[in-house]
DNA sequence: CCCAATAGTATCCAAACAGGGACTAATTCC
DNA sequence: GGAATTAGTCCCTGTTTGGATACTATTGGG
């Protein structure tokens, strides 16, 4: 998602960071560095479904954000570790929050076959 | 964001919530709803920066995930009233700790002042 | 020499998101 | 009669996201 600016409105705080971690990955991403610093790689195990690209851009955004702090070895085979910047680690309790939440409404989330799901009443006015 | 299903990976549960919430605009509209029902001009009105497609398809995408409640009233003209369903009300502690970080780091935001900014009560002991 | 490993890029492509503007129906107000 | 109101829908456009596949550089090991 693009940079927006947030001049107006109330609702502006929610939108602005929700901004930084949308998209299918980020805070995915965000979660896993809350135990430590990670390799390109191990993130990438971690996260069976992303590619290689979208990790890169997903890390890159975060990186510009200032959330995660990206650190290259110069070695043979390369080595770059990824960890949680200072504000990165701030953002704790929200994904922790988020995870407590999806934990809790797990069955609604298709993470399983929800039983009691009703079919919504016909929208016609 | 399309509707994923979620592995039993880990992380899976901070992906599912952010899937309900992200976008520009889910996460501003539950926002506004937690002071009340709301007729779709209403939200309108309170989010200067969408379009009517937009506002509908996100409020539809919300029903769909059981977040909101839609009521018609068969009125001239007409009337259509949102309001949050439990499981959307009990998504109130994940959007208020979005906002609250938000404002917290409003300068690395970019984000002007909050017009609808008013100090707290002091709950302090 | 050839392969594996790492952390990416490059290119191409499809689908979803986002926005503008025009259009609607039934009724009330002027 | 004409305008305003409400909650949409429809069409057209451009942008962003997400994904598949192939490719790179360097070096150690066999």
């Amino acid at each position: 998602m693009k940079r927006r600016n947030f001049a107006h409105r109330p609702g502006c705080a929610v939108e602005a960071t929700l901004d930084l971690i949308d998209g299918k990955w980020k805070g995915v991403i965000l979660y896993h560095l809350q135990s430590g610093t990670q390799r390109f790689g191990e993130l990438r195990r971690l996260m069976p479904g992303i590619t290689q690209r979208m990790l890169t851009k997903q890390l890159r955004a975060l990186e510009d954000d200032r959330l995660i702090i990206r650190t290259v070895y110069a070695e043979v085979p390369p080595r770059v570790e990824y960890r949680l910047s200072e504000t990165g680690e701030s953002l704790r309790p929200v994904i922790d929050i988020l995870k407590a939440w999806g934990e809790k409404h797990r069955e609604r989330l298709s993470c399983g076959p929800d039983p009691d799901m009703v079919p919504l009443p016909d929208r016609a006015a």
